[in-house]
DNA sequence: CCCCTTGATACCGGTGCGGTATCAGGCCTG
DNA sequence: CAGGCCTGATACCGCACCGGTATCAAGGGG
């Protein structure tokens, strides 16, 4: 009766993502006729409509979009079997770390460095991932264990251990009027017509209103920051953001941002209690 | 390359359960030489010895292990696209609570009844389960939200909405003399020679030693409470457990316990809300 | 020593997946 | 209004692969 094919998920997926059949058929390397006839397998053994076929288009009945979001979890668990696997087969079996390109490289040193002391230490590899990348790299088990912000990242589903705490800075252009201040409040940055703050895409993709300048990548904000055309406000210790020209001042009632070592909850490698033993007795 | 079929999976759970080709093949329904060649392929797929075939049995490499813990997460995920995409289909989705026979049922009462005022209320099926069984049943996708108690259920990789908070209270036969005490410590209550605290099996189904009677589930706990032949410490609300027969005696240094409604990280049926709502302005 | 039990191998047949060819309906365009 | 063409659905076919039966190879025990 039940027992769904990770096939059948991944033909539901590229049909659901691109609302169209021959695309979908195209994006998995196979015909359109068989993925129709999948589609409808799949539709007849669960008993629910998934896709509303009008006229020009596929639409996403209701049922479409919960199995969608389901069916891309499952998948990613499936992934995961696959990389964890392989990961735990490795002759010396090491941990996959990842974390944002730019985040404080010096508290991850010495995390590592702390780690490396210990007798049952294994490698660690680190994987650099784009703002916010770091939930998938775990559920899909390209990474065992993620360095993260919070609140900056969202930790739902995620068991934690905590690094530090540290208040925010604005960045500011040496030669702005904000530089000679000594401190600053979120209401002062927030309102800075010469310097507004860039806008980071939403889940969906879109961008929130607002008036300053939409940037996708943290290369793409670094640019930005460097030219003196936007205003950062970052934890004090991410060094890689503040350059000679610039000055770092506080914001006094920015909210604290935490950095954390997250992991699936869930199985987890045994090295990982090491390192996580390591996190939490870090001075 | 990879993507792996879910059939492979099923394959490699029953064999690395079972460690025995035979008995798992007739727990498939098919014959043995079709699930050897399918779990040599597997390996062949992932380039990795997940068992050991030695004579006279088979045995689990550590990948292997992995491979179990990571397989069984990704069944599930799988089978609960399907409970959810159903659950999602039908004509008025509803919730699925699931809840510990023997809870106190008078705060899910209270909770269920406030929910039911509201103008977006759906329907709210209950699902009793064993102890500990809710975890299962939410990562499967039978249930959509469950009634934990901190610290007796595992939380991890659950997003929680706290109900109450309440010290605990041990149930004593009314004859005994620990009945005329108004108030008691762990210390007191963890080493009563005629009324040894019950045993509860471990994850891996053994259980810890000590004095006290083995039991696996709640009928027979309430059998052995109702005998007088064990001790019971348990939150105060729990009225399911308290008979005329017997006393509650507060244990003034028992960890408090918060019961908790909790539910998987991740996508969520819109009609959650609410009830989580409710929860959190439940007085 | 023989037999039984273990998992692996050999071979064969049927199911079902995926391919090509084609159809059915609606929307544009000329 | 007719003809393209775009959509997804249907028809049919071949082959890969899954699963079945029969058998083998290797130990361990009575």
């Amino acid at each position: 009766m039940d027992g769904l094919e990770t096939r059948e998920l991944r033909y539901f997926v590229a049909v659901a993502e691109e609302l169209h059949f021959g695309r979908a058929a195209e994006r998995l390397a196979i015909a359109q006729p068989p993925l129709s006839r999948a589609i409808q397998q799949l539709e007849r053994r669960l008993g629910v409509t998934l896709l509303e076929r009008d006229r020009r288009g596929v639409a996403l009945t209701p049922a479409g979009a919960t199995m969608l979001a389901e069916a891309r979890l499952a998948l990613d668990a499936v992934d995961a079997v696959v990389r964890r696997t392989r990961r735990a087969a490795a002759p010396t079996p090491g941990l996959v770390l990842t974390t944002k390109a730019g985040a404080s490289h010096e508290l991850l040193k010495r995390l590592l460095d702390a780690y490396a002391q210990r007798p049952d230490a294994v490698d660690v590899d680190v994987l650099l991932c784009e703002v916010g990348g770091q939930r998938g790299l775990l559920r899909d088990g390209s990474a065992d264990v993620a360095l993260v912000h919070s609140p900056y990242d969202v930790l739902t589903g995620l068991e934690t251990a905590t690094l530090q705490t540290e208040g925010q800075v604005a960045i500011v252009p040496g030669a702005h009027p904000l530089a000679r201040r000594t401190r600053l409040t979120l209401a002062e940055v927030s309102d800075v017509p010469d310097l507004p703050i860039a806008r980071w895409p939403r889940h969906d993709g879109t961008y929130p209103p607002g008036p300053g300048p939409e940037v996708r990548t943290q290369s793409q904000l670094a640019q930005l920051v460097a030219l003196g055309r936007t205003l950062l406000v970052i934890p004090g210790s991410s060094r890689a953001w503040q350059w000679p020209e610039h000055v770092a001042v506080p914001v006094v009632d920015a909210p604290e941002v935490t950095t954390l070592l997250a992991w699936p909850a869930g199985v987890r490698p045994a090295a990982l209690e090491g390192l996580v033993d390591t996190a939490t007795h870090l001075a």
